[in-house]
DNA sequence: TTATTCTATATTTAAATAATATATAATACA
DNA sequence: TGTATTATATATTATTTAAATATAGAATAA
């Protein structure tokens, strides 16, 4: 019941691009290193969010990846249930099919609950909210040092 | 972020127990004809419920286990927190030091809002709501057949 | 004493994750 | 026009975890 790293990486991927929003394109070299995550990797993990048009790109020198919606009307439920290529918990929430039991199982329906519980949470939670949550953070450590 | 086998079967030997709750030491051996998984799979399962007692056995013939507890005092959040071994969707949440970030990181904050928002669902469970829902998916299907 | 059931440990198999490697395509800029 | 740079596409490898089975042993009812 673990996140993938996928989603993970590809999370702090989207929450670095909001960080940097509006400020042209972004280079996967450099979430790469403010990241520490291979840029081999995150090539990879960027796929599913450009084909799902949150990130169009540009190839060459100066080119790089932008964000096509601004941080405020992104949420994390959407892009969790995209980078775990769905919000179910089991299979046969999804597909019925792959379990005979299906129809009279009682604990089908709660796995079905428990995964609407979060993302529910999941989908109120906007990029936008993450970057001020980060700044908070930052200046409290500021603040703690000196 | 699919729930574990383990978590599932775990569940529905649980599940299975309750609805024969009070009919005394129930075997593996039925358990496993019911919820159709090996013997040798649900022997491997059942050992955590043992170790955290919500289960105790009876060796030999006749022999089998037995719920320490009404069905109406277990909730599926505790099965399924034992059975996932903790309630963090990210290893972070629980240990800080498996990342250098931890501490300015936003999305660790995140993860752990969105396994709470899950398990605050499952807490609110019980085996004999299951037990229940079971029985009424069961007439429903009964009915619909006749 | 024997069949039965649980217990303990080890092993195997399979699948999914995680990560890297290689080759190609587009483009800014000199 | 050429070159360095960055993205894209595909393939491959490595690692880990999950899932399942196998073997041997201990307790006990009959």
């Amino acid at each position: 019941m673990k996140l993938s790293t996928r989603s993970r990486y590809g999370t702090r991927l989207m929450l670095d691009m909001a960080q940097h929003y509006n400020q042209g394109p972004i280079q996967l070299g450099d979430i790469a290193k403010r990241q520490d995550v291979s840029v081999k990797y995150l090539e990879q993990i960027i796929i599913p969010l450009k084909k799902a048009r949150y990130i169009e790109s540009v190839r060459g020198p100066k080119g790089g990846h932008i964000l096509t919606r601004p941080p405020g009307e992104i949420t994390l439920g959407e892009i969790v249930a995209l980078l775990e290529e769905g919000t179910s918990l089991v299979e046969c929430s999804d597909h019925a099919g792959v379990c005979q039991r299906a129809d009279s199982c009682p604990t089908r329906l709660i796995w079905k609950e428990a995964s609407e519980a979060m993302f529910e949470r999941l989908q109120a939670i906007t990029l936008a909210d993450l970057v001020n949550k980060a700044q908070a953070m930052n200046s409290k450590e500021f603040d703690h040092v000196f």
